[in-house]
DNA sequence: TGACAAAGTGTTATGTTATCACATATCTAT
DNA sequence: ATAGATATGTGATAACATAACACTTTGTCA
């Protein structure tokens, strides 16, 4: 299992917590606004805290949207390669998956074409179920 | 097999056919510049331009890094809902895969939680063959 | 053919996301 | 104490993307 040890640094802390409370991926600027009280002024000081977290496996970045999400998943393994997140472009939720099937598919693809893929994150935009139904209606 | 007829439109052809000619992906504003020539002077009418492109299926975003490449594969399915994209973060290449094993391996995922996923492309990060041994030397 | 709708284009302004560069402060081991 | 590493503050700016509105061209059909 992941350490998941806080990494040090001043708005760690704030962020990861901030993170905690959305249901939705928030942005950076997003954050910004919302440590402001903390004395958060530029961009700079969340980008760089926001790089921690995810080093750390704490928080997740969706790579298409540019929002970032605390991580929910207590459980995810060191030797992971591949995060999936459904991302609901309706509501705005998250979704993480470790998918084991989809991981060795995308290794052997890499494989075959010798690529050399580290450890990733993909979003997958789409419906989620709840947004489904309610389109339906 | 995909119709891959041109849209109408200014900058169309220009765009497709600069993409075509460079070997690593160029962002909108990169494109605005080469396009300067032909009387290109706004990102709204390159980003429109790649709206359509894209949605042909002629040209292709990469959805976490900004930058857009001409499509390469003549032999793209209709019925495929993934490309994968491998994006040398070393040199910059990129190279098109459609896997059936990793698209069907995504498609289970969703079904399983009844997230509809529409067609979409994913880019993985890595380290293409000639950069591996160029950087072991 | 003339009139209307739809699609395409030009342009300004603005919004959003991300990093550079450099100064200053703090921590840590010897 | 002090040197080196790490962390922080801050202004400026780069890079990416869209809103909004006016205007022109093209398609189409009575």
């Amino acid at each position: 299992m992941t350490e998941q040890q806080l990494p040090k640094g001043k708005f760690i802390a704030s962020i990861l917590s901030f993170l905690s409370q959305q249901e939705k991926p928030q942005s950076a600027y997003d954050i910004l606004d919302a440590l402001r009280d903390e004395g958060a002024k530029a961009p700079m000081q969340i980008y760089r805290a926001l790089a921690k977290l995810e080093e750390a496996g704490l928080a997740h970045k969706l790579p298409k949207s540019n929002g970032w999400i605390a991580c929910h998943s207590h459980h995810h393994h060191d030797e992971a390669q591949l995060l999936v997140l459904l991302s609901c472009q309706s509501c705005g939720t998250v979704a993480e998956h470790e998918d084991t099937s989809l991981q060795s598919a995308l290794i052997s693809l890499a494989n075959k074409s010798k690529f050399e893929a580290p450890a990733q994150t993909i979003e997958v935009d789409g419906t989620c179920l709840p947004c489904q139904t309610k389109n339906t209606q």
